[in-house]
This record gives C-alpha cells, sequence and structure tokens, in this order.
RNA sequence: GCCGGAUUAGCUCAGCUGGUAGAGCAGCGGUUUUGUAAACCGAAGGUCACGGGUUCGAAUCCUGUAUCCGGCACCA
C-alpha cells in the first residue's frame, strides 16, 4: 500500500502499482477524464503510469501551468510523427520544449522549405485529431540501441549509445510512431491540442558542436489554447515594433553600409544620445572614485602577445603590416593598455584600488553570421575600467561595483535580474589553483554583493579569469547581458604589474576587468528597445519642438527656441507651412517628448502651450516659466539627485 | 563560418505561371496662414543588390558574389 497526500493536505492510502488516472477516477469520473498529469513529489508523471510509492499527490488537467512544458513536449513529437510521415527517410534526433514552445532537430540531406511547413503543419494537425493514445514502454538499453540502428535511426541509437549499459530506457509510442523519450507525456495525441503553429527553419549542429554534421530545425510555438496562442504572437508583433533596427532607421539614429559591415554610422540624432550616455556614465564613474584614461588604438603584435591576447584572441583580431615591416594589431580589449599605464612610474598600497576606466573602443573580428544589429558589432565601446587592487580589497570593490551597476540600471528604467559565475574555460592561461582561488573568491564576492542566486556557466570564462554577467531585464520582460565583473590574476603576472607594499615588498595586484553598459552601442540598443524609442526628456536626442499655428508667431518661436536653447535644452523649430495637425502629428510618431506650440495667441502674450508625448493635454506657460520648468525635468537623474540633496540641505541650513 | 529566407524609388511595399516597373508617404514646385495626430494641385524620381548564363525577350528562370533577416556556432 502507498499513502498519497493531496494538495488540501488529506492522506489516502492505495494499493501500490494504482495509476493516476485510477487515483482520479476514485475521487471523480469528470476528473479522471480531465486528468492529463499527475505530480508525486514533485515530479511529473503520465496518467497511466504505476504508482509505486506514495507521496505529495496532485492530478494535473491540461490547463495547469505544470502541463504546459509537457504539452509543448508532446507537440514537438506530433512535429517529428509528421515529419516523417511525409518525408520518409528523415531521421529524428532530439526535440525539447523550450521557453513559449518547442523544436525539433532531423537529420536530412534536403533542408525544409517554407512551403514544407504549411503541409507539415496541417499534417500535424490530422495527428491530432487521431487521438493516438501515447503509450510508455521499457525497453533494455541494447535492444533499443539494435532496434533503432535497424530502421536506420543512426542518431538515436548513439543518443541510446550514451546510456549506461544495463540500464533501461522507456520508448513512448504514439499511433505507428515511436521515440525514445524521457517522458511524461500526455495521455493522447489529442490531448495536445492545436493552439501550435510552426514558426521558423534553422540549421542546428548535432549536439551543438560545430564540428558535427547539420541537421534541421524546426521551431514552433505551442500553448494551452488558441487565446494564449494569440496573445503569444501579438506579443512578438509588439516586440517587433521595439525592434532597435527599426527605430534607429525611423528616427534616423544611424545606419550601417555594405563598406563598413559591423560598424556604425552615427547620425546626429543617434550620436546626442550616445554623447548624452557616455556624459551620464562618466558623471557616475567621477562620482565613484575612477579616473579615466585613453590607451592607443593599435599596439605592436609584440604587446598583444606578451598580453596573451595574440595567442588566445588573435583570430578574433584586426591586424595591419607598415612599409617598415612592423606587425600591428587593433585593441580587442582594452586591458593590456591599462596595464601600461599602471606600471609607467612607481605604484604603492596606497595608490590602491585604482580604478582605471576608459570609454575603450575596440574592433574585434566577428564571425558574418554573428553580427546583428547593433547589438553585435565589428567596432565597439566598452565602458570599460579596471580595478588594481589588493586580494583583500576584491569584495569590497565586489559590492561597491555592483551598487553603482544597480544604481545605473535604475535610472535608465531597468533593473538587474540575474547574476551568472562563468568559469574555467578549456584555452586559458593560469594554473588550476590560480583559478580555484579565482573562482572562489569571485564567487564569494559575488554572493556578498547581490541579494541573489549566482547560478554557474561552466566553461564560459575569459582565457584570464572567470567572470561575472549581470543579466538585466527591460520593460516588457526581456533579459539581456550586459554588465561584467571578472578577476584577473593571469595579466598583471604577464605584464608584470607590481606596487610596493606596506614593508617595502614588491607586490602583484589583481585586476577588477568590470563594464556595466558592457559595450555603449548594444546598451543603446537595448535602451531604444526598453523605452521603445520613446525617450525620457533627459535622454531624448530632440527634447523640445517649437512649433508656429500661423507664420505671425514665427519670431516669437524663433526667440522661445533660443531661450530654451540657452538652458541646455536640445530644442528644434518647426516654422513650416503646414496646418497643425499635421505637424503635432508628425513629432508625436517622432516620439518627440515636448511640442511647444505657438499660435498668435500664445505670441502675443510670450507663452508656449506644451504638449506632452502620450497626452492630448496643453500646459499654457510663461516662456521664462517653461524654460525653467523643462530645464528642471530635463536634468539627468544623477544630476536630479545632487540638485534635490543641495536643496534639501539649504532648507536643513 | 554553417543552414534557410530576403534584396524593386529616400522610406514602407505591389508587380500571378518570362513581354521591358507601380502605389502610398517623404522630397521638389505652386496654392493655402492654418488652434493640437495627415489641406489641395503639379512635375519629377528606378542599370529592379551586383556579376555571369538560358531566352527573340529576364525584376521574374538558372548560377556565382555581397549584404541583411531568422536560427546554429561564436560572443560585449
Amino acid at each position: 500500500m502507498i499513502d498519497l497526500i493531496f494538495p488540501d493536505g488529506t492522506k489516502r492510502e492505495f494499493e501500490a502499482g494504482i495509476t493516476g488516472k485510477a487515483v482520479a477516477a476514485s475521487i471523480a469520473i469528470s476528473l479522471a477524464k480531465r486528468a492529463v498529469l499527475v505530480k508525486l513529489d514533485g515530479e511529473l508523471l503520465d496518467v497511466d503510469r504505476a504508482l509505486e510509492r506514495g507521496g505529495k499527490f496532485e492530478i494535473l488537467s491540461r490547463d495547469a501551468p505544470e502541463a504546459l512544458e509537457t504539452i509543448r513536449h508532446d507537440v514537438s513529437h506530433i512535429l517529428a510523427e509528421a515529419v516523417q510521415e511525409l518525408f520518409p527517410g528523415t531521421q529524428v534526433t532530439i526535440g525539447p520544449a523550450i521557453e513559449d514552445g518547442f523544436y525539433y532537430d532531423f537529420a536530412r540531406d534536403t533542408p525544409f522549405s517554407l512551403d514544407d511547413l504549411a503541409a507539415i503543419e496541417q499534417r500535424m494537425k490530422e495527428i491530432v485529431d487521431r487521438d493516438e493514445p501515447i503509450v510508455r514502454e521499457v525497453w533494455s538499453r541494447d535492444e533499443a540501441i539494435a532496434h533503432f540502428k535497424s530502421i536506420g535511426e543512426i542518431y538515436k541509437a548513439e543518443i541510446i549509445e550514451g546510456i549506461p549499459a544495463g540500464e533501461d530506457v522507456t520508448v513512448y509510442r504514439q499511433g505507428q510512431w515511436k521515440d525514445l523519450c524521457r517522458g511524461p507525456h500526455l495521455p493522447s495525441t489529442k490531448a495536445a491540442g492545436k493552439a501550435f503553429k510552426l514558426t521558423k527553419l534553422a540549421g542546428a549542429y548535432w549536439r551543438g558542436d560545430h564540428r558535427n554534421p547539420m541537421l534541421q530545425r524546426i521551431y514552433g510555438t505551442a500553448w494551452a489554447s488558441e487565446a494564449d496562442l494569440a496573445a503569444h504572437l501579438h506579443r512578438l508583433e509588439e516586440a517587433e515594433k521595439r525592434d532597435h533596427r527599426k527605430i534607429g532607421k525611423a528616427m534616423d539614429l544611424f545606419h550601417m553600409q555594405e563598406e563598413a559591415k559591423g560598424m556604425i554610422f552615427w547620425h546626429p540624432k543617434g550620436w546626442t544620445l550616445y554623447r548624452t550616455v557616455e556624459a551620464y556614465m562618466r558623471r557616475r564613474l567621477d562620482a565613484d572614485g575612477y579616473v579615466e584614461v585613453k590607451a592607443p588604438q593599435i599596439m605592436d603584435r609584440e604587446m598583444w602577445e606578451r598580453s596573451g591576447h595574440w595567442q588566445k584572441f588573435g583570430k578574433n583580431m584586426f591586424t595591419c603590416e607598415t612599409e617598415e615591416g612592423e606587425s600591428l594589431a587593433v585593441k580587442p580589449m582594452n586591458c593590456p593598455g591599462h596595464v601600461q599605464i599602471f606600471n609607467h612610474g612607481q605604484k604603492s598600497y596606497r595608490d590602491l584600488p585604482l580604478r582605471m576606466a576608459e570609454f575603450g573602443a575596440c574592433h574585434r573580428y566577428e564571425p558574418s553570421g554573428a553580427l546583428h544589429g547593433i547589438f553585435r558589432v565589428r567596432a565597439f565601446t566598452q565602458d570599460d575600467a579596471h580595478i588594481f587592487c589588493r586580494e583583500d580589497q576584491i569584495e569590497e570593490e565586489s559590492t561597491k561595483f555592483v551598487r553603482l551597476l544597480n544604481s545605473i540600471y535604475s535610472d535608465f528604467n531597468m533593473h538587474l535580474d540575474s547574476v551568472k559565475l562563468a568559469l574555467r574555460p578549456e584555452e586559458r592561461f593560469g594554473t588550476d589553483a590560480v583559478w580555484d582561488v579565482a573562482e572562489q573568491k569571485l564567487d564569494r564576492a559575488a554572493r556578498q554583493a547581490v541579494n541573489m542566486p549566482v547560478d554557474p556557466l561552466p566553461g564560459e570564462g575569459a582565457f584570464y579569469g572567470p567572470k561575472l554577467e549581470f543579466h538585466l531585464k527591460d520593460a516588457i520582460g526581456r533579459t539581456w547581458q550586459c554588465g561584467t565583473l571578472q578577476l584577473d590574476y593571469v595579466l598583471p603576472e604577464r605584464l608584470d604589474a607590481e606596487y610596493t607594499a606596506e614593508d617595502g615588498s614588491k607586490q602583484r595586484p589583481v585586476m577588477l576587468h568590470r563594464a556595466i553598459c558592457g559595450s555603449m552601442e548594444r546598451f543603446i540598443g537595448v535602451m531604444i528597445e526598453n523605452f521603445a524609442g520613446a525617450f525620457p526628456l533627459w535622454l531624448s536626442p530632440v527634447q523640445v519642438v517649437v512649433t508656429t499655428i500661423t507664420s505671425d508667431a514665427d519670431d516669437f518661436a524663433l526667440k522661445a527656441a533660443a531661450t530654451l536653447r540657452a538652458r541646455g535644452l536640445r530644442v528644434e523649430t518647426d516654422l513650416r507651412n503646414e496646418k497643425i495637425n499635421y505637424k503635432i502629428r508628425e513629432h508625436s510618431l517622432a516620439k518627440v517628448p515636448v511640442i511647444a506650440v505657438i499660435g498668435r495667441r500664445e505670441a502675443e502674450e510670450g507663452k508656449l502651450a506644451l504638449r506632452r508625448f502620450g497626452s492630448d493635454g496643453q500646459q499654457i506657460l510663461m516662456l521664462d516659466e517653461a524654460a525653467n520648468l523643462l530645464a528642471s525635468e530635463a536634468q539627468p537623474p544623477d544630476v536630479a539627485r545632487q540638485t534635490a540633496e543641495r536643496v534639501g540641505e539649504v532648507q536643513a541650513g
């Protein structure tokens, strides 16, 4: 006998080996009909699975949140069944549920076409209608290998070969079709429902390794209901409207062209945005005890060999030769330059921690397929800094850094979402002992500095040290990796950085590599998508458009614009001979935060009618009042905080 | 770099199975002096990404190249 504890706390005794469905039937026939999965001590099981042990027990219907992943997994199997029916000879490999959907990877010589997708989707719906029971079978490992080999499924056989000898495997059968799978699954293909859609085709390497053959991947999305599917598709459309490439073009921020692929031509408005962000970052760094430097863009290859970049990163570096036979390389990272500045002259323990910042323009030869808008480019600027410090200063510096990072993200209406710790990669410098220390130190520092779990990412560290990745979340819940904090014992050693300790001995500093935006270009891209182009006043490239209703108001409009500009506002005038409706519409579509309208009345009275983005209300103010108000609203958040503090002091005084 | 798709006017897009390119918006010229999300009229604008090929004839078919897009791999 086994004891099952139900969600309401009641405990009942059943025969061992009873199925979840039978348990449900013992409560209510309707419940048994709705049951598609059960949960035993947190583990999802098929509803027809014999229960051999007791525990916390729950019966799930297909609209339970836990069932969604299983629905997606089922749909991926239905996809595979449909594909093998329509395209005999195609081999199956793996097909997991993923966020919002699923995919399945097939081995096939001729790739699928977009037209095939419609036919496959049609067949999938037929399979759902067939209501094929999904049945779990336990096979011996060797039997399974022999079977899948016999039917030409060499990838499946290879997967099973990776399972330890002597272990049993499970095979799920639906109709004539079967697949090796861990499960669980819903009771029949009908239970998966038809709220799915095949979305894209892609190539994908077998086992994710580019040395392996490329498989044909079909992606799809699947939901518990048609309404959920529609909502998902709507979210995708909304996200597409925020695409920084689209907004960048529409708002005339930047462009890219063939002759400089992966590099950005910043237009005046885009560059204004860039400069605003850079000026803000510079103030924040200054206030937090950083010194700013500028190191050369190109250095002799020998320098990069000494730092190790040539060996570990050389394939990503742009190089050039001079007529005199020098071999030079364009910097892909700022660290070696900063160590040169550190090394110049003598450093004392009194100089530490030394926080050396640079808006460092880096060039990296990225694979062509990696390029993506202004997110992944070949020329970018890091808001980079290297903190040279003693080992016992690592934690304090990490905490200080995370505090700054949090404050900066929130000034851009975003927030820190998660932290990951990338551990030693295969290609690396330094002994295992050094890596042991570095990983532990950084892990401890991270835990102390952030109030959230730190997930490990094995093998993803930089060649010189482990790295923390800070992922931020934007307005529509998407996450982006921007900030990073890396601990490095290797470069100070290789480039011979040292300082004089209290006892007069020479010591090695450690380096903390850190960035908050990561790449300025990428961060601005994230920001564009976060605000969907509707920037807050302090960031907006054009803050105010002064526009007129009749040409009689032109003189006052020019005077008003000059007054606003004198207060540091970014102002454009629009005196075109167009109806005010037309001008309002155009500047609203351009997401200008403030439109200052001047008609004959305003011109006579020396007033502005302010209209804010997203509102059709008017605020009619005297020019000076409007200038005061807007100038104060346009203060960057850090400046506004300082102003508020000063006002507080004055009032307190 | 790999797999698939796309590339037509400044922008957004039509152009069916080959018969020699079209719209809206913007820009330009004129009329209109306008009160809070599109006034009216007119003229103009294109080696259909680029190079080969098939054909009497190619934006359309084939092929190569480039860039972009979606993935994979890589990554700030």
